[in-house]
DNA sequence: GTCTATATTCTGATAGAC
DNA sequence: GTCTATCAGAATATAGAC
């Protein structure tokens, strides 16, 4: 974004996004950690160095895969006008980004809650559990809506562990069972969207 | 075990165990590859190569680690006499090792699934998911005795990154949402012990 | 059982040429 | 934008004295 001169650069390389994608990859096998930016260049064919003309640190590279899914969250989260239709847009969110992005930010935390990003990660994911969950929730019912939105994370990896199960009948069961757990959040009335409390 | 010599030995010390109780909670809170073994020798007031003593290699700590745990969910399992039985003893398994044990298999899974005994896992877990399931339970209802067990995992986590809720009520939300979870994993009947299919 | 000392390899990161 | 060359530090692991 900031590099970018307007109009159509003939020297322009697509290293950047192809790291991102491949580091993405990377990241989610083997963990953050261990995975190295000679292993990363050496997929893109280039050298550590020109890794480091895009990032200034390897730290930005994971933020920046991070960013773009984190966005897409928060996007999700303004424009929601009732729990059942966000939690149905955060499946689709998920499907979107690919077990990859789930992998990496299940099994990277540790490193990742450090960073800036986690902080965002974090709140943002409380204002999802906020608006999923009933105005005045007590923590058993946050803890319901916390367990229906993991419910497409383990969904996706048990589609991995268990190769013979079909991925797509697992994500359908997944959001079956999301929305049931969503529904026993709030016993009452779960019918208008109560946007005001 | 195999170096114990029978009696009281005076020169014995305790580095050992000292030294896996270290490991986990390092591990666990930073990674484990993001721990070193000059980190744990530290902790223990010791030298890595007095780590090397004891242990051939930094995996055959984190092996270690996860044998006695899982060991215990293998004598959950063959134990088990029903479903809700079963569930409970998970649940009070969990509770016992503690949240960084839950965190350690989580957060390092990328890690651990390339060890010899991240199979062993993957078919302890199975036959968790086996034994918890109806017999020719499809996978949608495997999928929800999954969810089920993920339960403590994310109520472990929740009380971590939510500081201000009580991680007991927490538990005890998290064993009631299980078994609703296994309940509806089979409709139809769900009373004796059924043991044979 | 624990130590010092060391071997070897890799890491993230930088400088400067092209 | 990418390269070669290099840095300082840290990693796992081993050898051998005590």
């Amino acid at each position: 974004m900031s590099q970018r001169s307007g109009r159509v650069d003939s020297r322009r390389t697509d290293t950047r996004e192809r790291a991102v994608t491949v580091a993405l990859e990377l990241f989610a096998r083997q963990g953050y950690t261990a995975t190295s930016l000679r292993e990363i260049a050496e997929r893109l064919g280039v050298t550590k160095a020109a890794l480091y003309f895009h990032f200034r640190t390897k730290e930005e590279i994971l933020t920046a895969i991070l960013r773009g899914y984190l966005d897409g969250v928060t996007t999700l989260v303004e424009a929601a006008e009732g729990p059942d239709e966000l939690i149905r847009g955060f499946a689709a969110h998920q499907r979107q980004w690919g077990i990859d992005l789930v992998l990496l930010v299940w099994q990277n935390y540790t490193e990742i809650q450090d960073l800036p990003i986690g902080a965002e990660i974090r709140q943002t994911m409380r204002s999802l559990v906020d608006t999923l969950a009933p105005a005045g929730a007590d923590p058993a019912q946050r803890l319901r809506v916390r367990i229906a939105l993991s419910t497409f994370q383990i969904a996706a990896v048990t589609a991995l562990v268990e190769d013979d199960d079909d991925e797509a009948s697992l994500r359908e069961a997944a959001l079956g069972l999301s929305l049931e757990l969503l529904r026993g959040a709030d016993p009452g009335t779960r019918e208008g969207t109560t946007t005001e409390a």
